[in-house]
DNA sequence: ATGTATACAATTGCATACAATATAAGGCTG
DNA sequence: CAGCCTTATATTGTATGCAATTGTATACAT
């Protein structure tokens, strides 16, 4: 069993029109192959494997991965043998705090300092992934959109650090796994809860929107849960 | 003209008693020629003399500075020239909003989650910085002393997100150039705002410790102008 | 004299080759 | 038969060499 590294290579390649060097090319290909679970956290990688699968010599490989270990997606286990980060269950409330935290502070300099241009804009995501509910698309079309939405926040911050922090935080919950959107439920909370942080970007509410996003993140971090404990298998894999 | 490699080459091979890698090994004394201000942010780092420099061949060397690239410390300018990275002056604000923010969490969750402990160990390292400030100690001596004390705080907060995320941001300030414990008058003002976040994080009192931390951080930015303004040279370099 | 084109030098990016170390298996000994 | 040591294999770490791209200098034309 291996896995379809052609098609994240295809993905990566038409969507930077081919114009990332073989290292950066790595990177983006194991970012999208963790997030779409093909490769699980635990799961050992061998560059020598990896380089043949992949198509590249182990030079650019090794730096990605110096990139992806520095960012805390790849960890050295013992022996100096490669895998895929594996979170531990307090990692998961550790991470939800600082998302929360610093979706607060985003939402919070959105809602004073975006420009009206970019408060419309995230209005009109908002409106979008509206649109997406409704017309019942699939889990991953919204999560897409909820990443639109998230991230149109983060850079209405104008701060730099912040928006690397956030972009960082949400590559490592791919480790987490599948995303809120398999579950129904929660779909339309997610509308509401976005829906009040947009209000309060939209009126310049700071106070406002950095509670919303707080409450948006400790709601996140309960479905989180939720799924994670239907996922509970023994510990004796 | 060439850097003293040597001088901190061997001060990391000391701390870490060699058990390095040599890629991180190098990570370590690029970190340290940067930070003593050998190296200034623009300084163009070629790979090749580097590595003559260093005594180590150019593949480690391009996996330190891969993960020095994700970190944000170097970065490749036009044409794919390394150099330190050079943050803008609206970076300086991003920086310290964002420590801000992060000081402050960590602050409140030593307050309201600190092991008696970790309450005890910041507060000794508190009375040790007087002591230092008293016997007038070096700059460098206050710098590495208030560095303990922060960090502290950071461990005491139990979120291996915020600690990494904080001790990236102080990385990245090493970029900022001397510490503002080269202003004489502020050394004192920080002796009181320490203090401060010290006994609202020994009260137990979290709304206190973050409100203390984030005062603290609004100070030191002003300080950072104050040294950045008397820096000042033209534009032209 | 200035602007442009071309040739050359320097530097980064990548691949291959080699060395050191960890892992696992198999045989030997108690 | 169990435990340990030895050896073989696999994998990471490091070095060197080559190719491609970029920066620079010089010569020529306008």
């Amino acid at each position: 069993m291996s896995i379809d590294w052609a098609k994240h290579s295809r993905a990566v390649s038409q969507r930077y029109s081919d114009s990332l060097s073989a290292s950066r090319h790595i990177r983006h290909v194991l970012l999208a192959a963790i997030t779409a679970g093909d490769i699980m956290p635990g799961t050992r990688l061998t560059e020598t494997e990896l380089g043949k699968q992949l198509g590249f010599s182990r030079t650019p490989l090794r730096e990605a991965i110096a990139a992806l270990k520095a960012e805390g997606i790849i960890e050295t286990g013992e022996g100096g043998s490669l895998q895929v980060r594996v979170l531990a269950y307090q990692d998961i409330h550790a991470l939800y705090e600082m998302r929360a935290t610093l979706e607060g502070m985003a939402a919070r300099l959105a809602a004073t300092g975006a420009s009206p241009a970019e408060k419309l804009f995230i209005n009109e995501i908002r409106i979008n992934e509206t649109q997406l509910i409704n017309s019942q698309a699939s889990a991953a079309a919204l999560a897409q959109i909820n990443s639109k939405f998230h991230h149109g926040i983060y850079l209405a911050s104008h701060n730099g650090f912040l928006t690397e922090a956030l972009d960082r935080l949400s590559r490592t919950m791919v480790l987490l796994g599948p995303t809120a959107y398999s579950l129904p439920a929660r779909i339309q909370e997610i509308a509401l809860e976005h829906d009040s942080i947009n209000e309060a970007i939209q009126a310049g509410h700071g106070d406002d929107a950095e509670a919303a996003a707080k409450r948006h993140l400790r709601n996140a971090v309960k479905a989180r849960l939720q799924i994670i404990a239907g996922q509970q298998r023994g510990s004796l894999d």
